[in-house]
RNA sequence: GGCCCCUUCGACUAGCGGUUCAGGUCACCACCCUUUCAAGGUGGCGGCACGGGUUCGAAUCCCGUAGGGGUCACCA
C-alpha cells in the first residue's frame, strides 16, 4: 500500500505555525516513502468558520513550499477535499453504525447536557454523557427523527474494558474505555463532528500514517473504537509533541505571534521558517542544523523525533533567518526577494549591481528583510537626515569633511583600494584616531553612526553621491545643525505610501568585509559598479 | 480533580547499557579582530528532576515520587 498522510487545517483564525509545523513532517513523511500528501479542510464548524482562511492556510504551504499532491486547489482523485462537500458521505456513514446498532440517535438537548455535567460536578462524579440515550428504544429513536425532532448521532463505546492502540513513537497507549463516553459523531445541524469524519475521510482517502499533534492521543482510542465499528483496517498513529509558549504551555496566540503571515511580513524567511520548524522535536541523523526541505526529506527519519513539547524561541528563529540572509541564500536571491520590499517605500534605483552592493554590506547586519530594508534608507535616498550621535560626530569633525570633500574630488581611482588609499593616508597625516576622522564621514554619508564600513560605503555611493553628502553635511554644520531638520519626503515612487518617513532610524547593520578589489569606475557617476564574487 | 503523554544545560537538541568526569547550536559573558554597528574567530558559564531497583557497568532498562503538558464539548 502506498504511504499517505495528510494535513487537516481547520479554516478558523490566522494559518498558524502549528499547522505548518504538523505539515510539514507529514508532507516530509510522505515524500520520504514515496507517498501522498493531502490537504484536507476540515470545515465542519459552521460557527468557527471564516471564509478567508482556507486561500490563507493554502498560501501559507505554497509560501513554505509545502505542495500537497491532493486537495481543494490541486484536485486528485478522492476528493471533494473540503469536508463541507462530504455531507452526504458522513450521513452514508453515520445511517450505516445506525443500521448495524454501533450507534444510536440521541436526544438530549444542550440544556439537558448541561445540567446533567453540573449534577455531575455536584456530586464529585466523573464529567461526561452518562449514556442515558442508549435506553430509547430503536423504534421511539426512529419515530422521533422522522417527527424532525433535533438529536445527534452517538457512538456506542463499551463502559468495561481498555481500548488501546500502537503510537510509533510512544508504543501503546491504553486508555479505560469508561473514559470514553459516547461520543458525537454527528451534530443537530448534520454535520459530521470532527471524530467521525476524520476517521472516514482517512479511511476512504488512503491515509496510511496519521501524523498529528499531541494534543489527539486521548482521542485516539475514540477513532479506533470507529474504524472497529466500520470493520476498517488501522492507520498507523504518530503523535508529535506540541509547541510550546515560552512558560512551556501549548503554543497559544496570547503568549506568542503563531501567524505564519505575521512572520512573514516581519521579513522571516520561509526556508528559515521550515529549517527552524524541523529542529522543533527533531533532528537530523547527521546532526546539521542548516538544511533545506529537500535534504529534511532526504535524511528523514520519523523515529528521530523526540517527544518533549520544544519551546517555540523567537530568538533562535531570528538566527535561522540571519543565517539564510547571510550564509544559505545567495546573494542574488536575497537581492530579489529584498527588491519588491524596497519598491513598497517608495525606494527606486536604477542599477542592479548597486543593489547587489548594498545587500551585500547590510546583509551581515541584518535579521531580517524588514532589518534590512529599515537599514538600507540612505543609499536610496539623497535626503539624509542626522541621528543625534550623527549630529555629535559632525559637529566635530567639520575639518575633516572639508579635507575629504577636497581629496575626493580629486580622487583619480575611485575604487576599494583607491578610497582606502585615501582614507588611511590622510588619517595618517592628521595623526589622529580613525574614528576621529572616519565618524563623522560616516554620519555625512548615512546620518548614522552605526552602518557599514567607511570605505564600504564610499566606494558603494560612488563620487558623486559622496560629494553631494559631504557639501550637505556640511552646510548642515554651517547652519548649526538645525535640530528640526525637515522630515526625509521618503522619495514616494509609484506604489509610495508615505511610509518612506518614518522615525529615527534603526541602527543599521552592516558589512565591514573588504569589498572585491578592482572598482573601477572612477567617474562621478556614482553608482558603484564594483565585480563581485560569483560564487554568492 | 480523573485519565493520558512527557522529563539531558535558560532554550533547541545529540546520546538509543560500556569508546561520555555527557557533545553541538541559540541565548548569555569574556577576549580577539576592528573606524562605528554587525558579522567572524577563540574561550567561558551551564544539564542527565529525585529516590529505589536491574546489571560487572546506567543519561540510557524497570518501578515509584515530583514536575510539566495535554485532554475530559453537538471545537477541531
Amino acid at each position: 500500500m502506498t504511504v499517505a498522510t495528510r494535513i487537516a487545517p481547520s479554516p478558523t483564525g490566522d494559518p498558524h505555525v502549528g499547522t505548518a509545523y504538523i505539515g510539514l513532517f507529514n508532507y516530509a513523511f510522505a515524500r520520504s516513502r514515496g507517498g501522498r500528501f493531502i490537504f484536507r479542510l476540515e470545515d465542519t464548524d459552521r460557527q468557527r468558520y471564516d471564509a478567508g482562511a482556507e486561500a490563507r492556510i493554502l498560501e501559507m504551504f505554497e509560501w513554505l513550499g509545502i505542495r500537497p499532491d491532493e486537495g481543494p486547489d490541486v484536485g486528485g482523485g478522492r476528493g471533494p477535499y473540503r469536508q463541507s462537500e462530504r455531507l452526504a458521505i458522513y450521513r452514508e456513514h453515520a445511517g450505516r453504525l445506525l443500521a448495524t446498532g454501533k450507534a444510536y440517535r440521541a436526544f438530549e438537548t444542550p440544556e439537558e447536557l448541561d445540567a446533567m455535567r453540573t449534577e455531575q460536578k455536584r456530586l464529585g462524579r466523573p464529567l461526561g454523557y452518562d449514556g442515558r440515550g442508549r435506553e430509547v428504544s430503536r423504534e421511539e429513536q426512529e419515530r422521533r427523527a422522522a417527527q424532525g425532532e433535533p438529536h445527534v448521532v452517538r457512538l456506542i463505546t463499551p463502559d468495561d474494558g481498555e481500548t488501546a492502540f500502537q503510537d510509533v513513537l510512544r508504543g501503546e497507549v491504553s486508555i479505560r474505555n469508561a473514559e470514553i463516553r459516547d461520543p458525537v459523531l454527528q451534530k443537530s445541524d448534520g454535520y459530521p463532528t470532527y471524530h467521525l469524519a476524520n476517521v472516514v475521510d482517512d479511511h476512504l482517502m488512503g491515509v496510511t500514517h496519521v501524523i498529528r499533534a499531541e494534543e489527539w492521543v486521548t482521542s485516539t482510542p475514540i477513532h479506533v473504537l470507529l474504524y472497529r465499528a466500520f470493520g476498517w483496517e488501522l492507520p498507523e498513529f504518530i503523535h508529535m509533541p506540541l509547541l510550546r509558549n515560552p512558560d512551556k504551555s501549548k503554543v497559544s496566540k496570547r503568549k506568542l505571534d503563531t501567524s505564519v503571515e505575521s512572520y512573514r511580513l516581519q521579513g522571516i524567511l520561509p526556508e528559515a521558517l521550515l529549517n527552524f520548524l524541523a529542529t522543533m522535536g527533531w533532528s537530523m541523523p547527521d546532526g546539521r542544523e542548516f538544511f533545506s526541505l529537500d535534504d529534511m526529506v532526504a535524511g528523514f527519519d520519523i523515529g528521530r523525533v523526540s517527544l518533549g513539547g520544544p519551546v517555540f524561541d523567537l530568538k533562535k528563529l531570528r538566527y535561522y533567518n540571519a543565517k539564510y540572509l547571510r550564509d544559505v541564500l545567495s546573494l542574488e536571491e536575497v537581492a530579489r526577494r529584498i527588491a519588491p520590499l524596497l519598491r513598497e517605500r517608495g525606494l527606486d534605483w536604477n542599477d542592479q549591481d548597486y543593489l547587489l552592493d548594498v545587500v551585500d554590506v547590510l546583509r551581515p547586519r541584518a535579521e531580517t528583510l524588514v532589518d534590512l530594508i529599515d537599514a538600507a534608507g540612505y543609499f536610496f535616498t539623497e535626503d539624509v537626515r542626522y541621528d543625534g550621535p550623527a549630529r555629535k560626530q559632525l559637529a566635530a569633525g567639520q575639518k575633516y569633511l572639508e579635507d575629504l570633500e577636497r581629496e575626493f574630488s580629486i580622487l583619480e581611482f575611485f575604487d576599494y583600494d583607491g578610497v582606502d588609499d585615501l582614507l588611511h593616508d590622510y588619517v595618517q597625516a592628521q595623526s589622529v584616531g580613525m574614528g576621529k576622522v572616519l565618524q563623522p564621514l560616516r554620519a555625512a554619508l548615512t546620518g548614522t553612526t552605526n552602518a557599514p564600513g567607511v570605505t564600504d560605503l564610499v566606494t558603494i555611493l560612488g563620487k558623486r553621491r559622496v560629494l553631494r553628502r559631504i557639501g550637505q553635511a556640511l552646510s548642515a554644520i554651517n547652519q548649526g545643525l538645525p535640530d528640526d531638520n525637515p522630515q526625509r519626503s521618503g522619495e514616494s515612487g509609484p506604489g509610495g505610501d508615505g511610509k518612506g518617513a518614518r522615525g529615527p532610524r534603526k541602527p543599521g547593520k552592516g558589512e565591514t568585509q573588504a569589498r572585491q578589489q578592482g572598482r573601477q569606475e572612477g567617474t562621478a557617476a556614482g553608482a558603484g559598479t564594483p565585480k563581485r564574487d560569483p560564487a554568492g
